[in-house]
DNA sequence: CATGAATGAGAATTCATTCAT
DNA sequence: AATGAATGAATTCTCATTCAT
């Protein structure tokens, strides 16, 4: 299939999308130590030369499969997001949706955690990645403005809601923890109890 | 200093130190993409063949620096912590210790964070690390018989105590977060709140 | 030249064979101890990586090198060997076929030799070369049929035959020994009244 | 034990014998591109050091290593080698003790030959070898003069008795070829048959 | 656009050798 | 004499990248 863009034009979404899928895997199974662009070309199914037709070199292939997939993440995150709605409710329907996403796509979620955890975020110049998150500090604003919130420091609360869950994905992924109802329920209730006035 | 040992004559403990630190340093300029042994060699201030008069190989020589981080944290983190003390005072002990461990261990924290998310805590077969927390498990299980805390998954109210302190580490070492007082005041105190009865 | 294939388009077959020249010529001049790829490359006039293009590794090269230098002299020996030439006939042809390949090509028969004494032989797991050498084994099963030869054992009969004119050949390149027509005659005749009836 | 030699004192002569007997067996083993000083101490429990003791370099102790193994073979070679023993009888003579030698020093043997067929023979100036087959030169002589041998070239027929009994140990030991009386009694009398008048 | 052969720099590791003990 | 830690050069091989096709 073939698209044609603005500025890309005549090039393969598909040959994209696979490059950096092979990206994602190869750096989930084997890490950043062990990873070369003849790895993922590879697994790619595409010539090494080829990922130079898309991309201009490596570090600019992984910013780019970084921004794409912090895209992804910021935008199932907030799917369904209605300002109307109110903060509890969008709260509950963040956390939600952010459960949604890890559970349906491991690959995605521990590349995103493992490339926040290396040097790479910062190496690459990558533009503070807390726009991603900016509907959600607004909420957390607005809910300590409405007095339902604890009068912490913002990125406080935020931590207090998003780390639990992420760290618990992972233990999921190495068989240490499980995502039954009843734990996705508690999860929701004690982040609430950890920020609510 | 030169220790003797029975079967390892004249071997030199600073080397050894000087190694993990290099590697730990570099590890959180560069990444392990950028790392090499040469680096790490140049960066400790010895040749490359010494490297591996201490290690099988880099394997083997990022292994037991891991495995020396983690009983590092492990040490600080439960230091002082008498079996007496109510569940409450222990938790904020284990709180307070791992804060202060994080504030004066930059890089070894970054490191060990890097590196647990990094598929190389698998592929290294590095024994289950939950041993390292096994005090802290305890002390959950005990908390919730004595019903201070909710009767939630044992892993669940672990994850709400250290995940958020570990990203605000990390947030503040991004200087995106402060370390005042106050601010430890609340984290312990919302940290309390995710999971206490 | 270049050779288009199926599966392996624009593989240069001079760079195959540059290689193979160079790794025997070095053999020949600094031996196993001291060669290196490096070296082969320099003297094969290519890149060390370009290598790896061509052969897997080291052991891979060395292996393809020694198979196709065992079918350039199995070729050379048994050239124009007719089956209805007389049993002395083929004998002597063979001796001459032998003798004017080793003339010609000193560096594959003494890279040969070197590659046959030493262990790599059986730790390369080549398939036993015997199979090179089935029409001079025929021949001596036939001799001994037609009560031509002795009824010795047929690899004894063999080595009488070819260890000789192998042996005389590395002191003619050691200047030992002359590789007149005299000596080629007295030669011949000598291997054949060894194991003539 | 330690012996004590005019320019060689204190040091101890198994040591030296070890490192010999560990080089030969790594060379048979592993052969010259594969073996190294540490392997060779390893495998003759002895510090990399210590070689060092006893040899001024990886050079120096083959070339001592070679030219002990010859004077091995040589001195066995012409055991018993009385010269009133007529012409044929040291011919026998020195064929039994030969393969007597052969068979019961396999490594002693192999390693000779993967030397002799190396270029280090000539790299390493080793003294003209031919020294160590004089008496079989001059037996050659005195039965060319007795016409009891063919009037050829004297290193023709040297090679015609050395170069079979050298190649069937060899396969002998790729079990190829099996060293019996039988074989045995044959491999003399078809030596002797090519060489004899 | 897509390829894959070609490259030289740099990777991990081993080498022969030295020297303080 | 004997050790083995230490070394920097050299080893095999992989890397990111280029470019002719």
């Amino acid at each position: 299939m073939i698209v044609y863009y603005s500025d890309m034009r005549y090039k393969d979404k598909n040959k994209n999308e696979a490059i950096f899928q092979a990206t994602i895997q190869l750096l989930n199974e084997i890490g950043f130590s062990e990873i070369s662009m003849s790895k993922i070309a590879k697994r790619a199914q595409v010539s090494p030369g080829t990922i130079y037709v898309y991309f201009e070199n490596k570090e600019d292939m992984l910013r780019k499969l970084f921004l794409n997939v912090e895209q992804k993440i910021s935008s199932s995150m907030f799917e369904g997001l209605h300002h109307p709605l109110p903060v509890k409710a969008r709260f509950e329907l963040i956390m939600s949706n952010y459960i949604e996403f890890i559970l349906n796509h491991k690959d995605e979620f521990l590349f995103y955690e493992q490339f926040c955890n290396s040097p790479l975020v910062e190496n690459l110049y990558l533009e503070d990645s807390s726009l991603m998150f900016q509907p959600f500090y607004k909420l957390i604003e607005e809910g300590k403005e409405q007095k339902l919130l604890k009068d912490y420091d913002t990125m406080l609360l935020l931590v207090l809601i998003y780390a639990p869950v992420a760290e618990l994905a992972k233990q999921y992924y190495r068989r240490e923890f499980e995502f039954n109802d009843e734990n996705v329920k508690d999860l929701i209730q004690a982040s609430w109890d950890a920020v609510k006035a």
